[in-house]
DNA sequence: AGGACGCCCTGTTCGC
DNA sequence: TGCGAACAGGGCGTCC
């Protein structure tokens, strides 16, 4: 479930409440969540240091620790950040945990070990070997336009696609293609200009009002899909049933009338 | 190249 | 009521 948005309000967590702390210890519960690195190795790159900086690209999010390199948080489907007081035990599927000085602690929660923890010298550098494309928050119309040139197959597909564009899953994605009034399987290449235009400015809002809304669909506006997302719901514009498809290997949701089939 | 599918993983929901 | 099957989905690998 953590796409860019969620990513978003993880870092900034991160940031209120982490930053500039020092690690005194770390612990890595769950060890099929590590790539390319050890408990020990990961212990030697952050007991001692402080966290001074956040980055976030798609659906990762990049923690520095003193002018050292970079911890890599992905949370796959059921991942999140907790942090708080230490009171002497970390919550519930905790799969790595950083505790601080001042005795608070900050601890990556995975229930399904779907997700992925790693170190990287850059972002840039971990961005490229994993071709991660532009941070979908970020794209220009130009730059997604040029991306359509190139790209065949269907518009849910596309925007889930990571090395396209980063950040956008399959709720977003549905809600995206809601706003932008443009049904999941129509192929890229039949975009017209002003579609295109459209499915831009469903990206950049939607992306920022569900970071504006800590990426909790109950504070979003009923306006949008993502409240009306089960078998048997109205569509919020006209009323008409919502309904569930297969695409691109996941479960789409759509308004058939809102977003004609192609 | 893209799509369909299986796998990983486990809590929750569904159906008999 | 109870239990097992199906489902949820991010990302990757495989096959067509």
């Amino acid at each position: 479930m953590p796409e860019l948005p969620d990513v978003e309000v993880f870092k900034r967590c991160l940031d209120a409440r982490c930053l500039q702390q020092k690690v005194t210890r770390v612990q890595v519960p769950a060890l099929s969540l590590l790539e390319g690195l050890t408990p020990q190795s990961l212990g030697r790159h952050l007991q001692g240091r402080r966290l001074r900086q956040t980055r976030r690209h798609g659906k990762f999010l990049f923690v520095r620790a003193d002018a050292h390199g970079w911890l890599v948080l992905h949370f796959g489907m059921t991942g999140r950040l907790a942090c708080g007081r230490w009171c002497g035990q970390a919550p519930h599927y905790t799969g790595a945990l950083l505790r601080f000085e001042p005795g608070t602690y900050l601890a990556y929660v995975a229930p399904r070990k779907l997700g992925l923890i790693a170190w990287t010298a850059t972002p840039a550098s971990f961005i490229a070997a994993k071709r991660l494309g532009t941070d979908a928050a970020a794209l220009s119309l130009a730059q997604l336009r040029k991306l359509a040139a190139r790209r065949r197959g269907a518009l849910k597909a596309w925007l889930m696609d990571q090395g396209a564009m980063a950040g956008i899953g399959n709720l977003y994605s549905d809600e995206i293609l809601f706003q932008a009034r443009l049904h999941p399987r129509t192929a890229v290449r039949d975009l017209d200009r002003h579609s295109t235009a459209r499915l831009h400015r469903a990206i950049g809002r939607v992306l920022a009002r569900a970071i504006a809304a800590q990426a909790d669909p109950k504070r979003l506006p009923d306006t949008f899909l993502l409240r009306h997302r089960t078998v048997g719901d109205r569509c919020p514009r006209c009323a008409g049933p919502v309904r569930r498809i297969r695409a691109a290997g996941r479960t789409a949701y759509y308004c058939p009338r809102c977003q004609p089939a192609p």
